[in-house]
DNA sequence: ACCTGAACACCGTTCAAGT
DNA sequence: ACCTGAACACCGTTCAAGT
């Protein structure tokens, strides 16, 4: 009998137990604990065993509210993505699909970590394909044909999919090589990566966005 | 004694050992099956026990040559990265960034459950930079400055990054969700998905990433 | 219905020992 | 120098048992 789950104490030869002082678990506190031990570290550090910790319960006690690991990566997807605000139909298509990039690249930023798996996983949940329908509702209402919507919503999506890889992974959160190139060898044997470094940096995310994105929408005769 | 490793024969109350009649471990050797390995299995069923069990080995031998697990996956970095073919600088800027663009997603098409990993690991290595360095090279000889050439490398790269992953993980590579999407489910719900579905097969590849790519170049004035 | 402890079949890696 | 077996500290998950 764990101390964390209440306290038995002896009254006329028997044992009560005190009202729980911890907080029932739920499916959305599994959840939004898990999505916070994964930012804190990381994908591959986290496991079962150490959410039920953090939840203080047993790690099979999880069990009862998801079968499986992977179960509990789909609900995160879903609820990740279901947190995408669904921009204003009064707005142009164009419009729209800014603001559905901008919401992308935000979730890589705001998850970073949990944003490297859903980067690659498929989005073959209810979840992922709710959030493309939303998205090629604006080439639909742009009046495309559904082959023109498709290869619309492919040229941008890759697009912000590689900016907010980037923008997740870029500079932290992603894995490390064991020995990254030191600041020595890089003006030594790549001056020119060196000269362009400065270039590479956070500050510079939004106008190079902008930069393609802009690019594609005329491209694609939205803007 | 494994058998593997040869047949103990007694002669004259002596024990010898048969010369081994396995390949002995080498760095190359084991870099090849690892990325088999994954290919077969995927990252995340990958493992340093299955892999000396290919080998012909224990577990522990492999960290003779390699100091652990993260050290592996840096060399199949160097290893992928430096098997891209250097376009000869004959070829204009374009051509050469063409040519790199291609191979990126012969890479994620060739290796695509190794790609999922490395569309998210950081290409702080050397091998990265050599790559990295040698994109750069295009645009700094088309005249670029450094801070047009890291925007031109971000801008060309993303998209490329995009479809790459998409094409590794799109249909088959990346985690599935526990329940996928069924077809009923999806002409019900989502029918502008269903009509669009048709124009999400990789046949459709080649037209998408270049319609794309070529907007890019022409936006940063390389055609 | 929900929670638990023990167990199983896995991991990566350390260490001391063999040749 | 290279290979090995046993051990350690982890995993996800099954199962039978508790309330």
């Amino acid at each position: 009998m764990s101390l964390i789950w209440g306290q038995l104490v002896a009254t006329t030869g028997k044992t009560i137990r005190r009202p729980r002082t911890t907080i029932p678990l739920s499916r959305d506190r599994i959840e939004a604990h898990a999505l916070e031990l994964i930012e804190e570290q990381g994908i591959d550090l986290f496991s079962i065993r150490k959410l039920a910790e953090r939840l203080g319960c047993q790690a099979m006690s999880i069990y009862n509210h998801f079968p499986s690991k992977a179960h509990i990566f789909d609900a995160l997807m879903a609820r990740v993505l279901g947190s995408i605000p669904i921009p204003d139909r009064s707005l142009t298509p164009a419009q729209r699909l800014r603001e559905f990039a901008q919401s992308w690249r935000a979730l890589a930023r705001e998850s970073p970590k949990f944003y490297l798996w859903l980067s690659i996983c498929q989005w073959n949940s209810v979840a992922g394909t709710r959030f493309l329908s939303e998205m090629l509702a604006c080439f639909y209402d742009a009046g495309f044909t559904p082959q023109r919507a498709a290869y619309g919503f492919r040229v941008l999506g890759y697009y912000v999919q590689g900016v907010a890889t980037d923008e997740s992974s870029g500079y932290a959160n992603g894995p490390s090589s064991v020995d990254p190139i030191g600041a020595e060898t890089l003006a030594r044997d790549f001056p020119q990566v060196a000269e362009a470094h400065a270039f590479f940096t956070n500050e510079h995310f939004d106008n190079v966005f902008e930069l393609g994105f802009g690019a594609l929408l005329r491209k694609l005769e939205l803007e």
